[in-house]
Parts: structure tokens; sequence; C-alpha cells
DNA sequence: CAGTTGAAAGAATTCCCACG
DNA sequence: CGTGGGAATTCTTTCAACTG
């Protein structure tokens, strides 16, 4: 492997990886350690800033960004086009948080692509009107999921009969114009089904839960 | 008892030099 | 020029002795 090549794969695995051991690096690219130290001082001259910590080992300091994404003018489309699409979708929170990454993605186009973004943006809509929103907690289950957090939530089951409960985030899917969250439920002791839009009042709980390696495929084999 | 200090041991890093 | 090996140096961690 070429110094070039480690050098540009090392960079990559910065932006990937939280921190990096020199031990481990020397071992993936089967070279020396020495040659790791070089290879980082090499690519702190280029200007890359990287931080070292105790226990932390070297990791890329915050607010360093790639040179500018260059997005061609088609992707451009592509993205503006997501957002109109992503409009129809039920749930408020998501569709907020598009909204504020196309704003970043447009800021970054070059002018003569932010032109034509602009304006096939105005020329791009879904058929059908804009819907009500029927939740808005997509984001934040999404947190408690990956966080272990256990959820407190009302829900109203599809006879009008509200429970409260607490349930510990597994997953969402969308289906037929709603999310559900897959969660095990702490009140009927099994995995069970929310739909985001039943769920009346939702609030994180200071109880964690230990973390697991759910998968939604297997799921879905296990339930079909 | 909580918080410091100072060795000593162990890691991490740099220095130096030889090799291809 | 890029590399590795080993010595030399610097930084961390650990832990027991000490202080108020």
């Amino acid at each position: 492997m070429k110094r070039l090549h480690r050098l540009t794969s090392l960079l990559i695995k910065f932006q990937t990886k939280k921190s990096l051991k020199v031990r481990d690096l020397s071992e993936q690219y089967n070279v020396s350690t020495r040659t790791i130290y070089r290879d980082i001082k090499a690519l702190e001259e280029a200007g890359v800033p990287i931080g070292y910590e105790p226990g932390e080992d070297y990791f890329l300091l915050e607010g360093y960004q790639l040179p500018p994404i260059h997005f061609t003018l088609e992707e451009s489309h592509a993205v503006v086009t997501a957002k109109a699409i992503m409009e129809q979708n039920s749930d408020f929170s998501l569709v907020n948080n598009f909204n504020t990454v196309v704003e970043k993605v447009k800021a970054v186009l070059k002018a003569s692509h932010k032109e034509s973004t602009f304006e096939i943006e105005s020329r791009i809509a879904p058929s059908v009107s804009k819907r009500q929103f029927s939740s808005d907690t997509l984001v934040d289950i999404q947190k408690s999921i990956t966080a272990f957090n256990v959820l407190h939530l009302d829900y109203e089951s599809a006879n009008g009969v509200r429970t409260s409960r607490k349930v510990r985030p597994l997953a969402v899917y969308f289906t037929q114009d709603h999310w559900i969250l897959v969660g095990y439920c702490l009140l009927r002791e099994e995995n069970r089904e929310f739909r985001l839009d039943r769920i009346k009042n939702l609030s994180t709980t200071s109880e964690f839960f230990p973390p697991n390696h759910f998968r939604l495929e297997d799921y879905f084999k296990k339930h079909s």
C-alpha cells in the first residue's frame, strides 16, 4: 500500500471513527507504529486538526469538515425533490429536520447550481395536498432507541381504550401513512407495536435498558 | 476520610541511523 | 524517499505514604 493511499484512507477513518489508536492502525495497515506517527504528523502539517487525549487516543477536532462537498446539478435537484416527497410524511418532527438538512445543502451549492435548484424547487410538488400531521415524535423516539432510554407513553388503541405504559423502544417503520414504533412493553411484558399517531403523551424517563442488537429484518421474519 | 504528593512501572512518542 | 528497529525521552497511570 502506497503512502498516499494510506494517508487518504487514514483521513477517511478519522472522519468515520470517534478515535483511533496508533497500535491498532499499525496493525491494520501492516506498518510500524513509527510510520503511523509520521502519517499523523503529515496530516497535521497538511492542516488536519487532529487532537489527542490519553484514553481517547487520536481524533478529529470538532468542527473540522472535508473540503466543500460538491453536489452535481442532478444531485441538488434530487435533494429538493426528496423534500417535496418528504413533506407528505405524517411525522412533523421528521419533516422539520429534513427541511433544515435541505437548507444546509442549498447553502453549499455553487452559484450556478443554486439558481437551477431554486427554480426546480418551485416547480415540483406532490400531487396530493399537504397532509395534516399526525405525529411529532419520530425524532425523539429515534434518539431514545439509540440511547436505550425507556419511554413513557399514553396509548390509545383502535377501540379507543387508553393505557399508560413504559416501553423500551427498539425500532420504527413506516407503513400506510403512519409510523410504527416497535418496542418492548413493560406493561404487557412482550414486544408490541404502537402507531405514533395514537401515542398521546410521550416522554423519556430517567430509566435505561440494556443495549441490544434488535434488527427489524429478523423481527419481520418472525412475525410474517 | 478526602485530597495531595512522589516514586516506580508501564505506555506512548520521538530520535537516530541503517537499509532498499 | 519511505521504512523499521531500537534506544532515549516524555507522558500516564498506579499506589502507597502523607497531610489537614
